[in-house]
DNA sequence: TGATAAATAT
DNA sequence: CATATTTATC
């Protein structure tokens, strides 16, 4: 009953100020299990033949982000380069340019990654063994100014790290179709649309690919590039 | 069933 | 924007 949900694109950034990376959405289970990205076929959603109805990614509700070591490891950089003081949903989400990351994607583990950083604090020296819980965070290497209270001053800027200066090329090895998983073909699933690519511009060759796991629709960002 | 991750609400 | 709470997934 709520007819609100379709904000989600209003805070997605002018394509002048994306530098939209090479992301590919394929299933949560593959892609961090392996480390590979394997796009399945074509790179439009399946789209019912015949049918009038369309643009559904207005009133569709986003899948659950899945956030891979990749895509924190492009966080974390952002957050460094930014500084603390600047590190703001807003700006890491700006900063980071990954289609299809909203804001409240990045606010949500921005919240999460702090909770780490103070934990991780308080065992600082000691034991450090992670609980199975920071697997994602501990995939990737915390910089000291993030746990100094006031090591650096507010002029500090880690690098410039301009959008789009980092332009690896993506080499997306969309060769092989990734294999089916064994309880593939779930009944009674409905299909969801891929909303920003279409309106990216054909600025990124981002792969769309609704996957149903067991019952539930997962989208996983899946960056290709970058370090 | 419980724990964790992400989303959503305040 | 930060924090708290709720929801979904593992």
């Amino acid at each position: 009953m709520r007819e609100e949900e379709s904000n989600w694109f209003e805070d997605l950034p002018s394509p002048e100020e994306l530098m939209p990376l090479s992301q590919t959405l394929i299933s949560p289970h593959l892609a961090i299990a392996f480390d590979i990205t394997n796009s399945s076929h074509h790179q439009f959603p399946l789209q019912p033949p015949s049918a009038a109805e369309d643009e559904p990614a207005r009133t569709l509700k986003r899948p659950r982000l899945v956030w891979t070591p990749q895509l924190h490891k492009r966080f974390v950089d952002a957050v460094a380069h930014l500084g603390i003081k600047n590190a703001v949903p807003k700006t890491i989400m700006q900063l980071m340019s990954v289609d299809g990351l909203t804001r409240e994607n990045v606010a949500s583990h921005l919240q999460k990654y702090r909770l780490y950083l103070k934990r991780m604090q308080g065992l600082a020296g000691g034991s450090a063994a992670d609980s199975a819980t920071d697997h994602l965070f501990a995939s990737s290497p915390v910089p000291p100014h993030f746990l100094h209270p006031a090591a650096r001053p507010a002029s500090d800027h880690y690098l410039p790290f301009v959008p789009g200066l980092q332009q690896h090329r993506n080499h997306l090895h969309h060769q092989q179709h990734m294999a089916v998983p064994a309880h593939f073909g779930s009944p009674r699933n409905a299909h969801f649309e891929l909303p920003i690519l279409s309106r990216m511009g054909a600025s990124v060759p981002g792969y769309v690919e609704d996957v149903e796991s067991g019952g539930r629709k997962v989208l996983t960002l899946f960056p290709a590039g970058d370090d």
